[in-house]
Parts: structure tokens; C-alpha cells; sequence
RNA sequence: GCCGAUGUGGCGAAAUGGCAGACGCAAGGGACUUAAAAUCCCUUUCUGCGAAAGCGGAGUGUGGGUUCGAGUCCCACCAUCGGCACCA
């Protein structure tokens, strides 16, 4: 299959070259406030990439879209004149390492540092123009540092639901100080992994599956730390207005959320009057309607109130066979609903009328208030339910059209209902909210499917928790203390059971003797909340980002990378933002102001790449036939960055060719492997139509690549060059602008090129001794306009002439034009001129009735 | 089921409501060469008439609509992909 092609052009002389001067030279390092040469007048641009996870197989085409669309923007805007902060770093905690580790017995430092060494090399050699000097490593000491710093503000703080803000702790007034924290204890039933040994977030959960493996995932009640991402829920979701972002990634974020309004309705018990169950539901205008009770196995009711014997032995064999199942399972739309009842009966307030209580699994404890009121006629899983087990089903809402029953819509007319009775559903809801508060049954209520984020990890590869333990109480460390480093192990599996492999390091554990240290670390997802703002203030020793720099950069003005961290990693990053926030230490409200996913690349079989199918591209082999600027520019030619697209080696070739063009439009051979400027570059003024295509060039270009289209820019350039190789004398500046419009997308030949044409000719020497540090060319709207024009004669819409007419021709120049054309005559002379339609300098469409 | 994206030649794709298919790949033909590679030139949506230049018709997932004019705007539907899914 794979052939060597004719070299085209030196590019394994070259590229490397290129990548060790500007590598040496630091040439993309981008200036902070205070440091020598940093220029406040010039605009600042952040424009960053998701970073990588090193894994062990090295880098994947697909990762290049982004990255080099990134670069392309970073390198333009460094051209502008702007200062571009174009970081890179390494996400390197997390389960796939330690899985590795666990699997080859190599520690996961080392593994670590191999795969990162090898990932750097590999951007390295595709020219990528990264400020080097501020790589970051969420797995490094000095940065793990100051994500346990972050962890202890959350800790040391609360959400203020007055303020609507998140403070530190002292605001707090009351007594239960650790029932409030951002970072708290939980007793919850959790998704535990077996084949991991570890807890998952609700994110990590794939159908009942784990994300990293794909291994099953039981419930079950763990002590485990929490954050209380809930508190920010309606900011979440109201500051997505504020950002730039793919609306279908906004859209997965506020279902994530799910809010909903609605309202809380209290239920006593018929015989227990002191007892009561408090349901929450979305339809309180149905509130007639409901004719029984429901509520989740796990609802701390159940074993507050006394049974029957044998119905206690019902609802205990029933609680038992739900805790069995997986969440699989338990969510199975297709199967049958499931339920006991209870013998035990409920007033609706609203009527006084008594209902049955049951218990079923399909009432959620961790939503809503774990109990909800059953309206059979008006909700599918009701109705359900009901048909099962015969339960009263009673209409309150008569539609127009009679449809059948279950009916969840809100277009209708109340019935069976003495207090709102004629009314439609909305308003029927407001009154009866009204009604409920007014007498002390219920209140409005605001709910959101967003749980608080589950935060402990029982792995050894993550940051230990700042945490102390004595006498079972929890405290911090004092900040002076971090980083807690883990303590080195030989043996880091996980132990079997829930205690999580950290308990083996038996000198570490002990912090003092009666003190202890928390044995949880924390998940992937902490390095990654915060990287971005460290890119700023990489070495800072004594702050996670300095105030002047923080206000300097801000936040990322773009964002680019894949569509799967649309709920987790982009969620998590904004929470910690916008706490951070309201503690003081950062001057914006959301993280990343414009967001921009790549699409995927498919194997060339179009299917998904994957080492099973066969059909992964390897990029070292690419670089190594084609070369790093041919990688670059085929990813981007292949079609819109958003889009996935299949590859193709060919395309790649196409590309490969039209590199070389350039290169033997600038230069010639002479003798083997040495090169000099082609003669026919000569420093001469340009034709009319020469000027025109230049400028029209210019604008493309630079438009495209602000609008991110890089593969119409590709085109732009491609045309460009098919103009001037044919000509016998190209002028100079062709070919100095060609090479800057280049520089973002092939830099390593731009750079080559530019090298042989300042050492041949002063003018171009003078706009910059690099490519990379000249300037971008500017275009000219006046050089745009053209002389003559073509017009597009319709006649009935149907295109049937074509004239050249000149720029100034107005209507009635144009209209009398068309009417002498001779060709136009056989139809003109068929009927009427209704009316014509003039479009300047584009088209006449002439409507003729026979 | 709900939400979102996409649908244009053999393929990747391009088109502020105004010449559909730019640019590239693949394919075919030619030049150069002893030959090949590389390079350069030409053809290439489908289709009817024509020896040819040329002349005509259809065409952007399907069906409607708005408009002088629709790939583009509106409505309904179909297909593919991605996400969510007993959230009361």
C-alpha cells in the first residue's frame, strides 16, 4: 500500500529545522503584564485546545483538527499584531493511566512521563506554535498544589441563597457549618464500579455502564465527598446567554440541568395526621385528577411508619429486588411497571379526598421530593401503572378533539374540578399554587435534574483530598501544607473492597497519631476545571493566578475541541469559574466566551477509526511521507471544522502537490538539493487584472480564516497559485503575500520560501526577517471593483443570455442591452414585457406574457 | 419518545434569495520519456438531438408553499449521525 512518492520538495530537511529554531528562539511566547517587551497596547487573544489525555498510543489524527485550526488562528493573529496566549498542556491523572499501570506493573509516573515526552514530540512535529514556556501538567506537584487550594476554597465556602452567591463559610451564621460547604460528606447511594474498584459521577455512567472500560455499575450507599454544583444550577443555566457557543452544546447543558417549574403539594396521612408526604409535580392543575400515591423505595417515610406485618415483608422484598438492579434495569422503558402497596391511605388537600399509597421504582429518590401524585389520565407512566395494577383513572382536562387517554398536553378545558373547573391547564396551575400557599398545603417549587457532583475517587493516580480526620470529623489542611503529595507505592491497586488503595500506604495515612488523612482522591475532572486559568500564571509559587495577569487575559476567547465534554468537562470548569468568582479572584463569570467543536475524522472506510477496524491513521507516518504542512493543510481542506469526514491518503496527496507547486513557482533546482529563486520572480508592478485577484485573494482569505472556513481559504490560495504559475514574469509581491496568506497553514514552507526571498531581495527582508513575525497582508476594497461585469439574462427566469456590460451600466443601460441582443430576439418577439427585474450588476430577468 | 445536527456529481465539498457543482480527489484522453515515475495540458452532473461546433431538457433526500427567481426562506415527511431518556 504505502509508497514513498518523489520528494516534491525538501520538507524532512526543513520541517524540523524550522521547529527547532522556533522552538529555541521561543518565538511564540506570548508576553505578561510586567515582563520585558510586553506591549499593553496590543489586543490580547486567548486561544486554547482542549489539552490531551497522554495516553499510550500516541497522538490521532483526530486531534490535529482542532489543534491546527487553533494554530492557524493563533499564527494569523499573531500577524495582526495581536498577543496570542496559545498554550498546551497535559491532563494526565485519571483511570486509563492507572489501568495501564495496573495492567504492566509500571508505575503510572513513569508511564506518565513517557507518554507525555512522546505526545510533545509528536505537536512538536507538526509545527503547532505553542508557547512552550507555559506547559502545564495536572499530574506535576506545583500544579496539583493549587487545585487541592481550590478544593479547600470550596470546602471553606457555602452558597448564600440571599446574596444568590457563593461565600466563604465565616458569612455563615448558623450551626450545621458542614451540611453547608461547596465541598461536603455524603452518605448516598452511589455508582459503584466493581471492575475499577471505584465510584463514577452520574456523567461517567454510560447506560448502566462505565465510561473508562465499559464495565458494570451497581448502586450502593457510600460515604463520599460532594460538590454542590446544584447551588449554581439557575446560573448555569442562565449565563449559557452569555456565551458564544454551538447552540446544540448550550441546548445538552440546559437538558442536563433540567429545570422545571412547578409546584410542591403536602399530603397527610389519612390515620397519622403528624406525618406527611410532600410531592412535587409539574401539572398541579391536575391536582383533582390524581387518584393515588407513589412513592420511591428508598423514601425515608418507609421506615418511619408502621405496617402490617406481611405488608413490611412486601415492601422490604420489594426494596430489596430494586436495590438489586442495576441501573440498567431499573430504567428499562420497555418493561413493565413495577410496584407494592402500602394498606395505607393519604388526603388530598385540595378535595379531602383519601388515596392509596404505593411504592414502585419508577419514582426516582433522587429527584424531586421522591414521591409524586399519580394522575393516571394525564401522564403516560401513570396510566401505566394504573392499567397494571387497576387503579382509578380519572380525566380533569376535556380537549377539543376528545383525544385518548393519557392526555399530558395543556391544550384543554378543566373538568371535575370544583375550584378551577372551566379554566385552562396554565391558569388553573397559578390558582391553585395560590390556593395551596394561601392555606398551608404547598408552595411553588423550581426543580432541576442536575445532581451535586460526586467527587471522590477511590484510585491512587489523582490528588489526595487536603483532608484530615480526627475522631470522625473532617478538617483541612492548612494551606501551608500543599501539595499533599500521594505517598509513593508499589502496590496501588485497588484493594478489592471500597476502601480505596491510598489505606495501604500505612505512614502516609497517619498524619499525626490520632489524625489521619483522607484516603479518597480526587477525579479526572479537577486538573481540568481549572488548567486555563493557570495557563496564564504557569510558575506563579505564590498564587494559582496573580491578580494583574488575571485581569490582563481573563478568560479563553476560544475554545476548541470535541463535542464529548459538552456536559462534563464544560459544566465542571464553569462551575468552578463562577465560585471562584464570587470568592473575588477572578474579574469574568464564565470560563470560555466562544466554544467551537471539531468534527470527527473517519477511518476512509467512513466508519468511526478504531484499532479493531483497522483503519487508524498514524500521523507520524503521514509527516513522514508527505510531511507536517501537507498533514496540516489536507485536515483542513477536508471539508467545514465542525463536520466529520472521512480520510483519504490521496487527498492528502492532492495537497502534498500543491505544496510543491508553490515551491517550484519560487524556486528552481540547481544541481541536486540545492535550490535559488526562479527567474521569472521579478519585483515588478502588477497587471489590472493581476491587482484585483491579489486583493480579491487577500479577502478571502483573511475573511475565511476569521470565520474559521479554512477549507474555502485552502481554495482561495489554490486558485491564486494556478494563476501564477503559467505566467512568465510573476511579480514579487504575488509572491510575498502568497507566502504570508501561507504561513498560518503550511508555516514550515512559508518560512522556507521566505528565508530564499529575503536573502534575494530587500523588500521582503524588510517586512520581516521570519514569516511567522512579519505581518498579514491588508487588501483594498477600491482594487476589487471591476470594469466590466457580466450580466445574466432571464427571460421567465430561465437563463438565456449572458452579457458583458460595464461596471457603471445602469437599469436602462442593461434593459436596452438585453433588447437589442440579437439572440433574444426570437423571444422577445413571443409576448408581452410585463415587468423586468434588475439586480445590479448581477442579473435582468425579463417576465414576458405570451 | 424528546432534543440537536446533517442530507448537493463516482468521492471530499463550494455557492450575501440571483450563472448549482468553485477548489480538490478519483476516472478518461493527450504531451514529455526508450519506458515508467514525476510534471504539464484537456475532458468529466445526468440526459435528448447532432459528425462537430452547438442546441435543448432535467437536476441539490421526498412532497407542498412563499417569490419574478429557492440548494438557500416556510410547512410536512423520510433517512443518517450525535445526545438525552420512568426527571413526576
Amino acid at each position: 500500500m504505502s509508497h514513498l512518492p518523489t520528494k516534491h520538495y525538501p520538507f524532512r530537511e526543513f520541517e524540523p529545522r524550522w521547529q527547532k529554531q522556533w522552538l529555541h528562539s521561543a518565538a511564540f511566547h506570548a508576553l505578561n503584564p510586567g515582563e520585558r517587551g510586553f506591549d499593553p497596547q496590543k489586543k490580547k487573544r486567548y486561544i486554547l485546545d482542549m489539552f490531551p489525555y497522554p495516553s499510550g498510543d500516541g497522538l490521532h489524527v483526530g486531534h490535529l483538527v482542532g489543534y491546527t485550526a487553533t494554530d492557524i488562528l493563533a499564527r494569523y493573529y499573531r500577524l495582526c499584531g495581536e498577543n496570542v496566549l496559545h498554550p498546551m498542556g497535559w491532563d494526565a491523572f485519571g483511570l486509563p493511566a492507572e489501568q495501564y499501570a495496573i495492567k504492566t506493573g509500571e508505575h503510572p509516573r513513569v508511564t506518565t512521563e513517557k507518554n507525555i515526552a512522546r505526545f510533545r514530540k509528536q505537536l512538536q512535529s507538526l509545527g503547532f506554535s505553542y508557547d512552550w514556556e507555559r506547559e502545564i501538567n495536572t499530574t506535576d506537584p506545583s500544579y496539583f498544589r493549587w487545585t487541592q487550594w481550590i478544593f479547600l476554597q470550596l470546602y471553606h465556602a457555602w452558597y448564600n441563597p440571599q446574596t444568590e452567591k457563593v461565600e466563604p463559610i465565616s458569612t455563615y451564621q448558623g450551626e450545621d457549618v458542614d451540611s453547608l460547604r461547596l465541598a461536603y460528606i455524603a452518605h448516598t447511594p452511589v455508582n459503584w464500579c466493581p471492575a475499577l474498584g471505584t465510584v463514577l459521577a452520574n456523567e461517567e455512567v454510560i447506560e448502566g455502564k462505565s465510561e473508562v472500560g465499559g464495565f458494570a455499575v451497581e448502586r450502593r450507599p457510600m460515604r463520599q465527598w460532594m460538590l454542590r454544583i446544584t447551588a449554581l444550577a439557575q446560573r448555569l443555566l442562565h449565563d449559557l446567554e452569555k456565551v458564544h457557543w454551538p447552540e446544540s452544546i448550550k441546548q445538552l447543558q440546559r437538558h442536563w440541568i433540567g429545570r422545571s417549574e412547578g409546584a410542591e403539594v403536602i399530603f397527610t396521612l389519612r390515620n397519622h395526621p403528624e406525618k406527611t408526604i410532600v410531592v412535587y409535580t409539574t401539572r398541579v392543575d391536575t391536582l383533582y385528577g390524581a387518584t393515588y400515591l407513589v412513592l420511591a423505595p428508598e423514601h425515608p417515610l418507609l421506615d418511619e411508619i408502621e405496617l402490617s406485618s406481611t405488608t413490611r415483608e412486601a415492601l422490604t422484598a420489594y426494596q430489596k429486588s430494586c436495590n438489586a438492579k442495576s441501573d440498567l434495569e431499573r430504567t428499562d422503558l420497555a418493561k413493565t411497571k413495577t410496584g407494592v402497596p402500602l394498606e395505607l391511605q393519604c388526603i388530598n388537600p385540595i378535595n379531602g379526598e383519601a388515596l392509596p399509597i404505593w411504592v414502585a421504582d419508577y419514582v426516582l429518590m433522587g429527584y424531586g421530593t421522591g414521591a409524586l401524585m399519580a394522575v393516571p389520565a394525564h401522564d403516560e407512566r401513570d396510566y401505566q401503572f394504573a392499567q397494571q395494577f387497576h387503579l382509578p383513572i380519572r380525566p380533569v382536562i376535556q380537549t377539543a378533539l376528545n383525544s385518548s387517554l393519557p392526555f399530558s398536553g395543556v391544550d384543554g378545558e378543566i373538568i371535575n374540578s370544583p375550584l378551577i373547573n372551566g379554566l385552562t391547564p396554565p391558569e388553573a396551575s397559578k390558582k391553585i399554587i395560590h390556593w395551596l400557599q394561601e392555606h398551608g398545603h404547598g408552595r411553588k417549587s423550581i426543580q432541576y435534574k442536575l445532581r451535586d457532583w460526586l467527587f471522590s475517587r477511590q484510585r491512587y493516580w489523582g490528588e489526595p483530598f487536603p483532608i484530615l480526620w480526627e475522631n470522625g470529623k473532617h478538617r483541612s489542611l492548612d494551606e501551608s501544607e500543599l501539595p499533599l503529595e500521594p505517598p509513593t507505592m508499589e502496590d496501588f491497586r485497588p484493594t478489592g473492597n471500597a476502601e480505596p488503595p491510598l489505606a495501604k500506604a500505612k505512614e502516609w495515612v497517619h498524619y499525626s497519631e490520632k489524625v489521619t488523612r483522607e484516603l479518597n482522591t480526587m477525579p479526572q475532572w479537577a486538573g481540568s476545571c481549572w488548567y486555563y486559568l493557570r495557563y496564564c500564571d504557569p510558575h506563579n509559587s505564590s498564587s494559582f493566578l496573580g491578580k494583574e495577569v488575571e485581569s490582563y487575559w481573563r478568560n479563553v476567547d476560544l475554545y476548541v475541541g470535541g463535542t464529548e465534554h459538552a456536559v462534563l468537562h464544560l459544566l465542571y470548569a464553569r462551575f468552578w469559574h463562577k465560585a471562584l468568582f464570587d470568592l473575588g479572584y477572578l474579574t469574568t463569570e464564565e470560563p470560555f466566551q466562544r466554544l467551537v467543536n471539531q468534527g470527527m475524522i473517519l477511518g476512509s472506510d467512513g466508519q468511526k477509526m478504531s484499532k479493531s477496524r483497522g483503519n487508524v491513521i498514524n500521523p507520524d507516518e503521514v509527516i513522514q511521507e508527505y510531511g507536517a504542512d501537507a498533514l496540516r493543510m489536507f485536515e483542513m481542506f477536508m471539508g467545514p471544522l465542525e463536520h466529520s469526514k472521512p480520510w483519504s491518503m490521496r487527498g492528502v496527496e492532492g495537497i502534498y502537490r500543491f505544496l510543491g507547486r508553490i515551491w517550484r513557482l519560487v524556486l528552481v533546482e540547481q544541481g541536486k538539493g540545492e535550490f535559488s529563486i526562479h527567474s521569472k520572480i521579478v519585483d515588478q508592478s502588477l497587471t489590472e487584472s493581476q491587482t484585483r485577484l491579489l486583493h480579491a485573494t487577500i479577502k478571502k482569505v483573511t475573511q475565511d480564516i476569521e470565520s474559521l472556513s479554512f477549507n474555502t481559504a485552502i481554495s482561495e490560495l489554490m486558485i491564486f497559485v494556478n494563476a501564477l504559475i503559467p505566467l512568465s514574469h510573476c511579480p514579487l509581491e504575488c509572491i510575498h503575500v502568497l507566502l504570508r496568506l501561507l504561513s498560518p497553514f503550511a508555516p514550515h514552507l512559508a518560512e522556507e520560501l521566505w528565508s530564499y526571498l529575503c536573502n534575494a531581495f530587500p523588500v521582503v527582508k524588510s517586512l520581516g526577517t521570519l514569516a511567522s513575525n512579519s505581518s498579514w497582508p491588508t487588501w483594498s476594497e477600491d482594487q476589487l471593483l471591476l470594469k466590466e461585469v457580466t450580466y445574466v439574462i432571464q427571460i421567465n427566469g430561465k437563463i438565456k443570455a449572458r452579457l458583458n456590460l460595464s461596471a457603471h451600466a445602469c437599469e436602462a443601460d442593461v434593459q436596452q442591452a438585453a433588447l437589442d441582443h440579437p439572440s433574444l430576439q426570437p423571444y422577445l418577439t413571443k409576448g408581452n414585457i410585463q415587468k423586468m427585474i434588475f439586480v445590479p450588476g448581477r442579473l435582468l430577468n425579463i417576465l414576458l406574457m405570451p
